[in-house]
DNA sequence: GATGTTTTGTTAGCAGGCTAACTAATTTAC
DNA sequence: GTAAATTAGTTAGCCTGCTAACAAAACATC
């Protein structure tokens, strides 16, 4: 019976973002944000909001207003690009600077407890179903009975999915 | 290195709504719409309003929206109870009845293409893993270092999680 | 070098999660 | 029986996904 098995996959990954933001919860950041930090530490400063957008997987919208609370904190900073007027590259501050590193500590925190008690091989195996479903995702957009495919061709696709040693969340 | 373990969980979650998502969209049903839709079916008819809510494991007030839009549209009529002059039960009209086998029938389609590729037995060790993430979840609000827990003391619980036959998503 | 296309960032507004706070009805305690 | 606590539904409003539509800059093509 796979009847439940996409909604057994919502509720765990809802459940697991409400309990890494507990752990965040006394740093004043909120979920999108925090994730926002991590991902620019990951792709390093200087990246622009589009980059970073892609990185994340989610759409330039999105981010914008993210990355717009972020600089009214004070945590990050945007500066001008020489070479190409349209973009603005993103900085932290030193108090964003200060910030990532307790939030690092606690998404690693968070992360080593709720994978508590699945073996290596497990923690494998869901990895590679995981990322079987993506691609089934990638490829499910069109209905094969159907010739029009009114609202949405692709999903965002997440960037890149496997470079870098990566911190993400 | 389970560093973007929960980066992945999340991004199968959404893109798993997301291509369900499509596959009823000629159905002029939104996502939050045909899971309740398909969750009162799997209750029966005549259940509460917040008994629906904690088997589809949202709030009382997100609920609250998507129903009135489900009643507005004409699919569901609430009535109320004899016994107990708070509640209002939930019924099916004849159009939802009608309308509920075409999403019924979409779902599965969806699921099935969804989990091409995946063994039994994948398809098995991947609902225990999500069954313990859940659990660690669940037992992980609380932060171990910390007597204070300001902002949430658990999870919406999904109701039971695993009785009745269930056509859950 | 002028024209058309793409890319980056942006604004506006919808969808659907959530918490907080309230009312009214019911239940529990005394 | 009355007062207190709980429960069902509701309202208001925040957060953060999304699409659509647009401006300005850069690039391509002729």
């Amino acid at each position: 019976m796979d009847s439940d098995i996409g909604w057994l996959l919502g509720r765990a990954a809802h459940s697991w973002k409400t309990v890494v933001d507990v752990w965040m919860q006394d740093l004043g950041l909120t979920q999108s944000r925090w994730i926002a930090l991590l991902h620019l530490k990951r792709m390093g400063q200087g990246v622009t909001q589009s980059q970073l957008a892609a990185d994340i997987g989610i759409e330039q919208p999105s981010m914008l207003r993210t990355l717009n609370q972020l600089e009214d904190s004070g945590l990050i900073e945007r500066r001008a690009d020489q070479q190409d007027a349209r973009r603005r590259s993103l900085w932290f501050t030193a108090a964003g600077t200060a910030l990532l590193e307790k939030v690092e500590a606690r998404a690693v925190e968070g992360r080593s407890h709720l994978l508590d008690g699945l073996s290596p091989d497990q923690r494998l195996a869901f990895r590679a179903v995981l990322q079987q479903l993506l691609e089934n995702a990638h490829g499910a957009t069109q209905r094969p009975g159907s010739l029009s495919c009114p609202r949405r061709q692709s999903l965002p696709v997440p960037a890149t999915a496997s470079d870098l040693p990566d911190t993400r969340n």
